[in-house]
RNA sequence: UCCGGGCUGGGGUAGUGGUAUCCUACAGCCUUGUGGUGGCUGUGACGCGGGUUCGAUUCCCGCGCCUGGACCCA
């Protein structure tokens, strides 16, 4: 008997049944907006992530040194595969490319709430469009795959925000501010006492009547984002808050706007969101860790080498993450149960006709088992139970000798005949309705 | 890497310095013609290593794993 290995997870098919129907929801919304299926390696240099974001990162990946002498490291994150991908055809991709994929990614890691050392996620991604209409629709799908999961409004605050606004506050000040510092405080200023936090913005270079103010204006309201333009006179702010009204306008279009909360204190822990950033979270807050984020990255494919290409995307994890906790936390999480459509139960030497029977209703696209195993009667119909199987079609040799064999519902327990050569006949889907 | 809580058959549990209770699950049989709801039988556990002890599942130490948190969250 072997351990499985620390932060690494087995899904069962009950288990998996749910999970299942979750990863589906968010594909085919996705697929819905016409975003196309990708696949990716498991694997990457390590040089991708090192470059990317610094040598300590090399603590948190699975990394090795291969049989052929290469740094590799199992990919912790899409983002620089799919740079390096649309890098490579940069020339011939037809624009915007919307691209999906759903994979597991790993990070050696502490697991804690939602968050183990092998997770999947979904990424979602537009590439080649800086046009309002792009951010909004990728918080659309955001918001669809909510929705289509079963959530309300009143399951998760969906809090959007503006990586150009924080940084021309920040940078309106006349003060040397250290404006990645500062936004990494924001992003943590739930977490943190008041102090903590006012230290924090000092420490990045504002004084305390600078950072009291800061703090202010991150608690303006989404109608009055404008006085943010004329406090500061920054063209900056100016354009920013015009930018993430004109998205705010296209998600109205897209019927998403009245699930979306301004909130320029969510920055988000990344540091290469360039615009419209978002982040969900669990409104009761049992879920302590954000259920997924999002945003706008103009930069990171110039930074693999690729020309000036605007890019803007989210992921939501599936699996091992915290989607599947808020799902729980808010009573929608699918039933964890097999379903069957149905049992072929074979009495005495009737395996051809229950095969015939089998293939047939398999054809028609339904869920079918039969015996393998040579069991009895009572052992078949408790498997046939085991599995929730809703009909079971008793091939027996007395039916079978008057031409027929039996249907049973299996819920109600009512049962009749029906002729073996119309079983299943033209009929999609027979039942003991059908029959009684 | 650090801090807290935990670890008894597959799952859930009782209990103890002298090898372990019950429920459930699984398999077979009673029952080649009826499951969810009967009976019988079987399978199966003290996380791993070390220490103390005549003897450790029980006490001590270390490690592993689970769980929650810190850091991190690209």
């Amino acid at each position: 008997m072997y351990d499985r290995i620390k932060g690494f997870r087995d899904f069962y098919p009950e288990e998996m049944a749910a999970h299942r129907e979750v990863i589906d929801t968010v594909e085919e919304t996705a697929r819905n907006y016409g975003f196309r299926e990708i696949a990716t390696p498991a694997m990457e240099p390590t040089a991708m992530y090192v470059d990317k974001s610094g040598e300590e990162i090399v603590e948190e990946l699975y990394s090795f040194e291969d049989k052929g002498g290469r740094d590799v490291a199992l990919t912790p994150e899409l983002t620089p595969t799919v740079a390096r991908m649309v890098v490579a055809k940069q020339q011939e991709l037809p624009k915007p490319i919307k691209w999906v994929s759903t994979r597991p990614f790993w990070r050696y890691e502490e697991p804690q709430q939602g968050r183990f050392r092998e997770f999947y996620q979904t990424n979602i991604d537009i590439f080649g469009s800086s046009d309002p209409s792009a951010d909004a629709e990728v918080m659309a799908v955001a918001v669809d795959v909510l929705t289509g999961l079963g959530l309300t409004s009143d399951d998760f605050d969906f809090r959007v925000s503006h990586r150009d606004i924080l940084s021309g506050l920040l940078e309106s000040f006349e003060a040397d501010v250290d404006v990645q510092d500062a936004i990494r405080a924001v992003d943590k200023r739930a977490k943190i006492d008041e102090e903590e936090y006012m230290d924090l913005l000092t420490d990045a270079g504002l004084n305390y009547g600078q950072a009291d103010n800061f703090d202010e204006m991150l608690h303006t309201d989404a109608d009055e984002l404008g006085t943010l333009a004329e406090m500061t006179g920054s063209a900056d702010v100016a354009a920013a808050v015009e930018n993430l009204e004109a998205v705010l306008s296209a998600a109205e279009d897209f019927g998403v706007r009245e699930y979306c909360t301004v909130s320029l204190t969510t920055a988000r822990g990344l540091d290469y969101y360039t615009g419209v950033v978002f982040e969900c979270f669990d409104s009761t807050g049992e879920v302590s860790r954000s259920v997924f984020g999002g945003g706008r990255y103009d930069d990171l494919i110039e930074g693999f080498g690729g020309q000036q290409t605007p890019a803007v995307g989210f992921a939501p994890g599936v699996m091992n993450s915290t989607l599947p906790l808020l799902l729980q936390r808010a009573g929608v999480w699918p039933e964890e149960e097999l379903s069957t459509d149905y049992y072929l139960l074979q009495v005495g030497d009737t395996r051809s006709v229950a095969a015939r029977i089998a293939r047939d209703l398999r054809e028609a696209g339904h869920v079918v088992e039969t015996d393998v195993s040579d069991r009895s009667f009572g052992a078949q119909m408790g498997y046939a139970d085991s599995i929730n199987a809703e009909t079971v079609v008793i091939v027996g040799e007395q039916d079978l000798e008057n031409d027929e064999v039996t249907v049973k519902d299996m819920e109600s327990g009512d049962q009749t005949t029906a002729p073996v050569d119309e079983f299943p006949g033209d009929r999609d889907r027979p039942t003991y309705d059908d029959f009684a």
